[in-house]
DNA sequence: TCAATATATCAACATCTATTGAAATATGGA
DNA sequence: TCCATATTTCAATAGATGTTGATATATTGA
């Protein structure tokens, strides 16, 4: 995760649709959700509205699409998350992460370290 | 946090200078950073720049600030920021996080909860 | 091959956002 | 009180973003 990727999740993630994608397929685990199925979560939000805002999130790199038969169906990226959040939190409190809040010590002491620990 | 909170907070997460002043901020510690001082590490952007990004900043919640002297410093709002990630991640994989990335799981499941598990 | 389903692409429009430069406000010291 | 420092506010402008409706592409089954 570099600085660019990271501005453009958070960009992805700064939309009401988009946000609410993402949620639906954190939730929905690593088998996804069919385009039409999420648009109809989206209070029935059009194609073509559901098209740009999920290429948006693909672009991103947040959620990963696969094509079965008619449907395209896509699926949270889990490690972008956990990368941008830890990009979010590196060197939080200058490595001492105690002085935060236990969330955060959590994530970036506690337990694996997701990714980029060497300053990429 | 609920979503208008999330959805604020990532937005202002999106603009280039912006995340490098969180990301000061977060690796800074409680005691924070004058205005001037975050100004002159984004390459001496303006003094009317930085104060559109970090009122930005603070009225999403991501930081805080108080005044010492004539100075404003500004801190990262920590748990805001925990906050933002639980709200995120919340009831990854229908509340099965182990099928996630390791620090997915970590998050929601070995670190206290941060807020909101109560379905605000 | 034809029709139906599922999704993506495109152009136009309205809205939102960041930057700039000038002016205003607040604090501290001489 | 006067001046310098530190930061904020404001109006104008340029650029980016989301929605709509129409059209295009891909897949499946009859």
């Amino acid at each position: 995760m570099n600085e660019k990727q990271a501005l453009d999740a958070f960009a992805a993630l700064s939309q009401e649709t988009r946000l609410r994608i993402v949620r639906l397929l954190v939730t929905a685990g690593p088998q996804g959700l069919p385009a039409g199925a999420i648009g109809e979560a989206m209070d029935g939000a059009s194609s073509s509205r559901m098209s740009f805002h999920l290429s948006q999130l693909e672009h991103a790199g947040l959620v990963v699409s696969r094509r079965e038969g008619r449907s395209i169906i896509y699926s949270a990226a889990y490690p972008a998350l956990a990368g941008l959040i830890a990009f979010l939190m590196r060197d939080c409190c200058q490595g001492h992460p105690e002085v935060c809040n236990p969330a955060v010590a959590a994530l970036s002491c506690q337990c694996e370290p997701v990714e980029d620990h060497a300053h990429a």
